[in-house]
DNA sequence: TGATAACCGAGACGGTACGTCTTGTCTTGTT
DNA sequence: AACAAGACAAGACGTACCGTCTCGGTTATCA
């Protein structure tokens, strides 16, 4: 997504040359929209709003990005960094799921988390390009880093050799995924435990 | 939602008066609310679209629904019927269970369906009230279908006397949802064959 | 205007019948629109709010006026209460001129009856058969004042005796109207003083 | 009204620039209210009419004129071009005055400018501002024509040197006027021919 | 080291839909 | 049958944003 387009010196004209971009105009706008994200949220953030609050011509977005989803996601992968950080790997398979969907709970209990990530979420519905964006930039390397502490996991006998590691990863992150989605109950570290254990129960040898 | 209204006892009540209800207009707009989410989706269907195309004034429709979201939830709910199917209680519940959700993926596989239930599931990301209205009204009577026929299958013995029966629908469910909201990888009958298997080694005595 | 409409006593189906008439609810239509005249004025007062003032049903307005500007007119009626007064007559047609043009010029200097005057005014301009009425029922009964007070002048001598009434009226009226409306000029005393000396001595012998 | 604004010194002035106004737009929104005003009369035109019929949004009407009566206040403009006629003068004031007269009665008697110029004064009569515009931009320029020629009367002896010229005008269109606008009487040239008489008649050394 | 193309800020533009308001008619009991 | 109440179809209102286009004014490459 945003420039996916390589550095492009064939006269063919293919869109804005990524060359002479301002640096500080991509940067307030970065800028305005995560302030807007975190105060009104994604639903009530307007091109027109990023655009005054960077100080910036709506064209100069829409140059750079093809939607209000586009700029967020954007803003993400600058706050993300790039790589999604690996699993714990203490040899105790248990206790490294346990401690890291604990934390992935406790940020979905957090208003400003929750908020992004519904909208995103809400998002990803309605623009296809959008989602595969979503899910190769963020989503995939997230699930990634599990399926590496799983791989790791059947390396050393904990769990079955012959499991397919994608359907292991969703076995434990869908039904917390869908309990968060869809409000059904509460996210509590109690839930994790008892999800991490039947999970465990499936894919041991 | 809408009009979860009881008789109103109280005579100071506000809004409109349920009994003087057209129910003409009900109807055509709840009729053109259906062919639009078929024609053009959720997102491009309007309010005035609908009063265009129900032959009825925009007011009707916000006289009696609070949002598009609404309506539509609405036109779910008339076609639901009110109650959701109980799930086949063949005694195996491994092939019940592949029976179900099988069909579960076939219905996930059709354009329509699809486009419908992703707009509600953009929906309830930023609408509370109408998040609660889901789940309520379609969400959890479906969930209950499936907690009440592994109650059944927990007390034939073939599930661990003290699995947690909510948990239980959501290692099953969850993947699945997880799979095809974020279009992670295909849904098929496989999938949910191996799906099964685990969640019932995972919940087996 | 109004229930120009005869006793009625034939079955032709015309209209309501006037004896069935709510005395209660006509006495409280017109205090509503009286109050809200002076309190909104012509332009912001509506159909609905005169009702809901009134606790009378919209459709007992309509089956009795055409138009709001028919009710209104009915309030000045009721208070004009039939006749104009005729105008002085001390035997000084100048004198007494100047004392009821004076005295209207104040009336137009006062500004709930500059505003009512000015809402008659514009309401006149686009309906015609409220034009008729208010022409008839209340600027013609006015103009024969001033005529009559004219016609005794010219049988005393103070003016021509082949001056054409009419005209002499508008003579004195029509450029007070004009300032008034327009707003060319402000309105006041001495101004009354040069049209009356000069209408006399257009209309002198 | 409208663009009255002069070139705008204070850089800290609100509202649009008036320099990147496209012509295109405003041409054609003159142009559809004249051909509405026309075919509809001022009562029944609508702002979405007009923006409509010319091609336009609405926000592009609303950015540049504050009101319906504004765009149609801009249109006498243009077909009035700015200043009024001065009246004829060949020496005979009487003969002037009924010629002119009797063409302005004419003019009252087309449809289209009756309709049109009650459109104007039914709008005077609740929108100040308007009020302002319409005296200032075609009334006063109408009304000095007038004076002027009663100037050069006077000068020529034909009217007393203490005349009140601005009063004298009054006297001579305030009549026409009242009789034309209250309906009380067919506006024939015979009834310039008095009119002018009697007036001439109050001026006169 | 200009020239010159592209980006930049600003914001006007043609549109679409919003949610509200009022109109005049229709409907439902009540008196 | 008139009444109070108010739902109804219709459609204009003025606002908010959309995504595109147009206007000078700066840069930043490249001849």
């Amino acid at each position: 997504m945003a420039e996916s387009t390589a550095p492009d010196r064939t006269p063919t004209r293919r869109g804005p040359d990524p060359r002479r971009r301002s640096e500080r105009a991509r940067t307030a706008i970065l800028d305005a929209a995560a302030a807007l994200m975190g105060e009104v949220g994604f639903a009530r953030m307007t091109m027109e709003g990023i655009a005054a609050r960077a100080g910036v011509g709506k064209q100069t977005i829409y140059r750079w990005w093809p939607s209000k989803a586009a700029v967020v996601l954007d803003v993400f992968q600058r706050e993300a960094g790039g790589d999604s950080e690996p699993l714990p790997d203490t040899g105790d398979l248990a206790a490294d799921l346990r401690t890291v969907l604990r934390a992935t709970v406790d940020e979905y209990n957090t208003p400003e988390t929750d908020r992004i990530s519904r909208a995103f979420t809400a998002e990803v519905q309605h623009d296809e390009d959008f989602a595969r964006a979503v899910t190769e930039d963020l989503l995939r390397p997230h699930m990634r880093a599990y399926k590496e502490r799983l791989r790791s996991a059947r390396e050393a006998g904990e769990i079955s050799p012959d499991a397919d590691l994608d359907v292991a990863v969703e076995l434990l992150t869908g039904p917390l995924h869908h309990r968060w989605l869809l409000r059904t109950a509460p996210l509590t570290h109690d839930y994790v435990d008892v999800l991490v254990d039947l999970a465990l129960r499936a894919l041991r040898p």
